[in-house]
DNA sequence: AATGTTAGCTACATTCATGTATCTTACTTT
DNA sequence: AAAGTAAGATACATGAATGTAGCTAACATT
């Protein structure tokens, strides 16, 4: 009986790499609520021993898969096209949220028996290593830079953008065009964060 | 053998009620996709098979017992004052999302695996009977009543209040206090609808 | 080359939810 | 009062996921 499917045996980072992968999509696809070992090992093609090895949860797998995976992209603003920069920070929002990892994010999120322990948990693994949202950013930025009224910066100001882009996406389930994008950023941030500063 | 736990047998309405209700509140405390029809039966203290008798899903189920539970209160605006009705009717929608059915609505649109025709279904049994969305109602009436600028009223700023309040229950798994309610009107929906018009 | 580690596989008992079937009996209708 | 309806209870076969155990062979370390 010699030939096995397997032929090469997965170690270390490989394995590693395909593990995340699996727990990432297998969330995004079925939701936290509905995640189990059994799918993750099994679009992983490999055995659930592997996986209680290292793991006792599915959850606390799926948390660590997200810390590992590439860090969000940062908007990198210039200084000169306020409306233009939040619209294209808008824009990686949308990518991220549209990928494996931000449905999965998402999904623990919005799960109602989440753990608030565990939303913590991920907020400081995933959004540690940012400044913040994805406008924030930009709008920080430009008011460093003395083109934006820093008193007008509020929390709820700073989430304006990402709020709306994310009902957009609850209402419709798919990532907004850029003509929406745009529209936020004209209809609702600009207006709330006053006239940009003359440049002297 | 005589005394079993049952005293009375419930019928009609009221067994009805019983089951809408633990559906709702399984749904709220689970997550749609950890809802059961086990689950249902007990919190409803009934019989698996009486739930078999009229639906054949957890989530047919649910959907029939949001759509039966009691309409969603609708704000009330005089015309006097803009910003405490735009507060009001903020609140009336975070009483709502605190609600076992607004949690299990929400649970409903988050989840990742959603069947588009069931939020479609959803949207239409729940928030058919009503004219919009909570500041939309109280917008739409300012407007209609010559004291702010229909045009713009666009789809982006009718959401604006909606988005903020839904991003901080995500954020922060509690309803936003009176303060955060009204720096939401302050800082963005009142900036985004311009000046009110004159009253002549 | 010998040794240690562990991925991959199989097996098993357990638990939970499913869907169906059957029976009794409380309640309703006629 | 008799007949019909359906709630409530029990039982059962099925399937999925769990968590554990044990084996083998591929790969790494020495």
């Amino acid at each position: 009986m010699a030939d096995t499917g397997a032929r090469t045996r997965r170690r270390g980072k490989a394995l590693l790499d395909a593990i995340y992968a699996a727990a990432v999509e297998e969330a995004a696809a079925a939701g936290p609520g509905r995640l189990t070992m059994d799918a993750i090992a099994k679009r992983a093609a490999t055995a659930r021993t592997t996986l209680y090895r290292r793991w006792s949860d599915p959850l606390d797998l799926l948390l660590e898969a997200l810390a590992e995976l590439h860090p969000v992209e940062q908007p990198d603003p210039g200084a000169h096209d306020l409306r233009g920069d939040l619209i294209a920070s808008l824009r990686l929002m949308t990518d991220w949220s549209s990928s494996a990892a931000g449905r999965a994010v998402m999904a623990i999120v919005a799960d109602p028996a989440r753990d608030p322990a565990v939303v913590e948990a991920l907020f400081e693994r995933v959004f540690a290593r940012r400044g913040g949202t994805f406008t924030q950013t930009v709008l920080r930025h430009y008011a460093e830079h003395g083109r934006l009224d820093p008193d007008r910066l509020t929390p709820v100001v700073l989430d304006i953008g990402e709020a709306l882009v994310t009902k957009r996406m609850i209402d419709t389930g798919t990532a907004p065009d850029d003509a929406y994008l745009a529209a936020i950023v004209d209809q609702a941030i600009l207006p709330a964060v006053g006239p940009e500063t003359e440049t002297r």
